[in-house]
RNA sequence: GGUCCCGUAGCUCAACUGGAUAGAGCAUCUGCCUUCUAAGCAGACGGUUUCGGGUUCGAGUCCCGACGGGAUCACCA
């Protein structure tokens, strides 16, 4: 049983033997004892003081005499002014080393112990490519996919790609105006890259022409309405809709494009997906399920033929679910989508939508809908909003320029981490295809964690400038020190030391920071799994690699003093390095062996 | 204007769901490589947690009100 639980349940039983009153076990508040105080544990006595109808310092007495009287691992305790701090038994955690947590998957809850969870993240448009907010967006999907997984669920990786609609009709005018025929093979560039040329392109000429129309003393409303190109990019959209031919296949021929640009990028980025929704197959679905409604009196019409939905009841606004003229808006796939995916997978229990929070209102109003429409799960669906990445000089804004690309963002990465290496030189004897794997390992983990450590609901600040650093609390420092321990244990191997199968030594105050941030990594995979939280995993890697780190300077592990110490901190090393794993990898961070 | 989120060291971020003297990194300064990887370690400096009330044994955390920043409120996605 974990430490705190059976705290708590010890407590409990001493507290109804001391005052004869039954108090639940989840009612005692264990936390770690702070460092300036002796001891490992902490019941705090205040809230007790009403029970026991005595101070909180004389509960806690009591109750600190009736623990270490107790069967359990307390072995001592003091009172500070209502605290009551219990000293553990020292020999709890070598026994605590040498069981619970050396099991392979330790931290993990059995698989498929909890239900199945499905959780959408990326979710690009095929317009252009990826940028920093799509890293952010990935690495935290799938980050959170791994912690559902480490909680116990089934998980099932999707993304909705947004496939069609007006602004990949925009990117197709212009390719067919100003492309002569260039593909990403003429033109020796990635798809995705190609498609945004075009893109751009498009804005640029669209631009152009309502200024021109503006300048002939048309007004800039009517001018950006009437603009020739705009007027082809919505007539490119009517015939798609209408299949033809044409249309459909240039579009296809396009999205391949930016399909096989994109699967380079999500290769790079160390992300992956069960399966893919595109939006050309759902919003069909979602339309049916508005009409439906519509029968039913869920909904309502307006004269022209739009549906809308009435959420005043609600606390929202009215919104529109269909257009006039019968065509899909977002809200329309969206519900096509969400039924789509309950209905390919029967057995889901939740569904995550990682999403930035500028769409939390689409989001309310979509469960909502699935609500009215008379679908349960519609409480189970959770919007996983997270704030923007900001630069220096504010948003990032693709028609100015200042995105970040995502491709070109990781290999300066790449770049950094080789430089670093090559100049420290210890990777000199790796072939090359070694060291690239290493360089794109510690410049890929500088990155995650740079995005993953904050706190995700939260806006964050990126200047490119100087933002990801490869010192300090950074991906690498705990690289780093990973690296350093699994040498560790690799020189103990080649010398032929097998690891202890007991340990006879006991954990010293020295030992204590390092046990106690292994002895964590359940919690924190438990409450990051139901906070949908990574923050939570990326400080506790970086706080377990602080201790390490901060141990390694001054204990020799090899050279201990003898077999006994030496054999303690063998294991604690393997207990590090392999929990420090799992928690990367529920980053999404693979970690090398040597940098 | 309505709703929601955020405000913590010069900068970027923590703080175990209300607990003890608010912690890291960067930056600045001081020490430490003949020794398991110095992308490191130890230390110094740095705070009225935006402000004002309230709740209670106790508030960065909860409530109310200001102020500042962001998002959103489309027959856009």
């Amino acid at each position: 049983m974990r430490l705190d639980l059976l705290l708590q349940s010890e407590a409990a039983a001493a507290f109804e033997h001391c005052f004869g009153t039954a108090i639940a076990p989840d009612q005692f508040s264990v936390q770690m004892t702070r460092k300036e105080f002796a001891g490992d544990r902490t019941i705090v006595c205040f809230p007790l003081a009403r029970h026991s109808k005595l101070a909180p310092d004389a509960t806690a007495e009591r109750l600190g005499e009736a623990l270490v009287a107790g069967e359990g691992p307390v072995v001592g305790f003091n009172v500070v002014k209502g605290f009551l701090n219990l000293e553990i038994q020292a020999s709890y955690w070598s026994e605590w080393l040498m069981a619970e947590a050396a099991v392979e998957d330790y931290g993990r809850q059995p698989a498929d112990s909890a239900p199945r969870v499905m959780v959408e993240y990326s979710s690009p448009n095929t317009n252009k490519p990826l940028h920093l907010g799509h890293l952010r967006n990935n690495f935290l999907g799938h980050s959170v996919s791994r912690i559902l997984e480490a909680a116990g669920h089934s998980v099932t990786k999707v993304q909705i790609v947004n496939d069609r609609g007006i602004h990949i009709c925009k990117s197709m005018v212009a390719w067919r105006k100003f492309g002569q025929g260039e593909t990403p093979e003429t033109a020796g560039m990635k798809g995705d890259k190609l498609v945004g040329k075009y893109y751009v392109a498009f804005d640029q000429a669209f631009k152009k022409e309502a200024a021109d129309l503006i300048a002939a003393g048309m007004d800039k409303e009517k001018a950006e309405k009437e603009a020739p190109m705009i007027l082809e990019a919505q007539e490119t959209l009517r015939l798609w809709e209408q299949g033809d031919a044409d249309t459909v296949g240039l579009w296809r021929t396009m999205n391949s494009w930016v399909y096989a640009g994109f699967e380079h990028t999500y290769r790079t980025m160390g992300v992956e997906f069960d399966k893919l929704y595109y939006e050309s197959d759902t919003y069909l679905i979602g339309r049916d399920h508005v009409l439906d409604g519509l029968q039913r009196g869920v909904f309502e019409q307006t004269e022209d033929g739009a549906v809308w939905v009435d959420l005043t009841e609600d606390g929202l606004d009215r919104k529109l679910l269909l257009r006039g003229d019968g065509t899909a808006v977002y809200m329309t796939q969206d519900i096509g989508t969400a039924l789509l995916r309950f209905q390919d997978y029967p057995d889901l229990d939740r569904q995550v939508y990682t999403v930035g929070n500028e769409q939390e209102y689409h989001f309310k109003v979509l469960f909502l809908v699935l609500g009215k429409l008379g679908f349960p799960q519609a409480e189970r669906c959770h919007h996983l909003s997270y704030g923007m990445v900001e630069l220096p000089e504010g948003k990032m804004k693709s028609r100015e320029g200042t995105v970040v690309d995502a491709d070109d963002l990781m290999e300066e990465m790449f770049g950094i981490a080789r430089e670093i290496a090559q100049e420290a030189g210890k990777l000199d004897g790796l072939d090359d295809t070694a060291q690239r794997e290493v360089f794109e390992r510690v410049g890929l983990s500088a990155l995650k964690y740079f995005l993953l450590k904050v706190d995700p609901k939260k806006n964050m600040m990126f200047d490119p400038k100087a933002s990801i650093d490869f010192y300090g609390n950074t991906g690498p420092f705990i690289l780093f020190n990973y690296v350093r321990g699994r040498s560790i244990l690799r020189k103990a191997q080649a010398e032929g030391l097998d690891m202890p199968a007991s340990l006879t030594m006991a954990a010293g105050a020295d030992e204590m920071e390092l046990i106690e941030g292994i002895h964590a990594l359940p919690d924190v995979i438990a409450e990051s799994a139901s906070t949908y939280n990574p923050s939570l995993v990326a400080n506790w890697c970086y706080d377990l690699t602080k201790a390490f780190s901060s141990y390694y300077q001054d204990h020799p592990i090899l050279a201990a003093e003898d077999a006994a110490t030496r054999d303690f901190r063998l294991v604690m090393t393997a207990r590090f390095t392999h929990s420090l794993k799992t928690g990367m990898h529920l980053l999404g961070i693979a970690l090398p062996e040597r940098m």
